[in-house]
DNA sequence: AAGTGGTCTAGACCACTTT
DNA sequence: AAGTGGTCTAGACCACTTC
């Protein structure tokens, strides 16, 4: 519990006690350990001028970066679950000890990075990868005609296996580590259009099986996030032309040598750690890779 | 000249005269011609509780919003040109008659826009394509290995011709409008890599020739917008993968049926007017197409 | 009516750059 | 010293949702 307010150092000097219109409270409290927090210091505009302590701070940190950071720990600990509702600014405000402003920053990037959505009138949610709007941040391969749509997972493979030197290396794992390996086909309208290989953690993702992947309808990473806690919250992407070797070329129902597009992607969860590694060949005769470039 | 304060809207009915902590001044006296623009009302917060005029407004929009459409306008028309520095936040909320808070709202937008940049003791400038930074955004072909740079180009064909349909469809022109065609090779270390053939409307673009082209060193964006005055601020893909036709392998020097990445891009300019069609075949065989997904 | 996020203002001070 | 953007606060009110 209150672990808040523990190390929060205000680099700012606000113009706090000065003018607070309320009785004299010290407003802060506070355990105050070492390093004075957030609106202390007290002292009209004239003395407080110079303060040694926020200049000479060596890692100067903005209030609302290390709020963020707070937050951010709250969400990856799971202490707020995918979907649902976090404290209101005004609760985080009073928690924190700043003010509902400094809060609002904070969660305003947090929210431009995907990671909470706000409802006006209902509050900040975390978001999840249950939603129409999260899937097509990931699945950049859509129909030339036609509304784009989720396609249905075939799964070919599912086993344990020890992570080959260049699985290790990107996923930041030792090679001979363990790593469950996914093999599947999507298929658009019935037709097979994505050949994809993936390789997860085996420490995070144990007891994912082949039935639970099967059972599960919808995108995986609503999976794992669901059942191994784990959230994608960006991947970055490689991609390619190739040609179709005769494995593809059996599971997509082409010609040997047809052109498809490869990509690799790696996953990331919280921290920037790599949580996935992804490699897939798609078919792009009747679908295409749409990105925006802004 | 001061155009400003011209027809904005506040449908927020700030806290002004109510508690000014100075004296009671009217704080914004205002030219104030036809409607009341920022600031105004001036009741204390009893009466002016449900004032029509701001919430039967139709078309709400924040002030912010119409503070940022007023700076685009600005920007599209040229008055401040790419590199250039923009007036202070401070200056703007003068001329527009908001608070500071107000127009650096406006300001974060556009910055996160990439249509302006903002640097800390210096000032707001307006982004250009002359610049490392920017040149990346749009060029998204690196190498596997080695820091990614820019090509070089070599012009096989700049001539102006009537738009074929399928062109002009996706230009928003009329079919037969003249555009502008060039079609040319890009060398990464002096190996041909991308093969690409470039539309451009002719009423924008006239006088676009190959020899300025080729005197031109550096992204064909940075000649567009300081010659034509036609800055690309957004663009759309489609990516594919497709066989190298007779053209392309003679170009790239490759051999026929190799595998290559097609891409098709519409770019954009201010008010999401679509200014180039960009079609190009790049070899994969040494590089890659770099994505981040977020 | 109460609670939430969204907008707007005003003022203070900090960090950075230039003069 | 002066000017710019960057941070922080406090308070008021609006828009939206729920009770």
């Amino acid at each position: 519990m209150n672990s808040a307010s523990s190390n929060l150092t205000n680099n700012a000097t606000a113009a706090s006690g000065a003018v607070s219109p309320t009785a004299g409270t010290p407003a802060t409290p506070v355990a105050a350990a070492a390093n004075a927090p957030a609106a202390v210091v007290a002292g009209t505009n004239t003395t407080a001028a110079a303060l040694p302590v926020a200049s000479a701070s060596p890692t100067f940190s903005p209030l609302y970066q290390q709020i963020k950071a707070l937050i951010t720990q709250s969400l990856q600990s799971g202490e707020w679950k995918p979907g649902e509702l976090i404290p209101s600014e005004v609760e985080l405000a009073g928690r924190f000890k700043v003010s509902q402003g400094t809060v609002r920053k904070a969660i305003d990037e947090l929210a431009a990075e995907n990671l909470v959505m706000r409802r006006q009138g209902k509050g900040t949610f975390v978001s999840t990868h249950h939603e129409a709007r999260a899937h097509f941040r990931f699945l950049r391969l859509v129909p030339d005609e036609g509304v784009p749509h989720y396609p249905e997972s075939k799964f070919i493979e599912v086993k344990r296996v020890r992570a080959p030197a260049d699985v290790a290396r990107l996923m930041d794992l030792k090679s001979g580590d363990a790593v469950i390996f996914i093999k599947r086909v999507q298929y658009f309208d019935g037709v097979p259009t994505i050949v994809e290989e993936l390789w997860l953690p085996g420490l995070i993702f144990k007891g994912l099986t082949a039935e639970r992947l099967v059972e599960y309808k919808g995108p995986m990473y609503g999976l794992f996030e669901t059942e191994f806690g784990t959230r994608m919250i960006r991947a970055s992407e490689q991609i390619r032309a190739v040609c179709a070797d005769a494995g593809a070329a059996q599971l997509l129902n082409i010609d040997l040598g047809t052109p498809l597009l490869s990509s690799e992607r790696v996953s990331f969860t919280y921290g920037d750690k790599p949580v996935e590694l992804r490699r897939g060949l798609y078919l792009t005769s009747r679908h295409h890779y749409q990105n925006e470039l802004s």
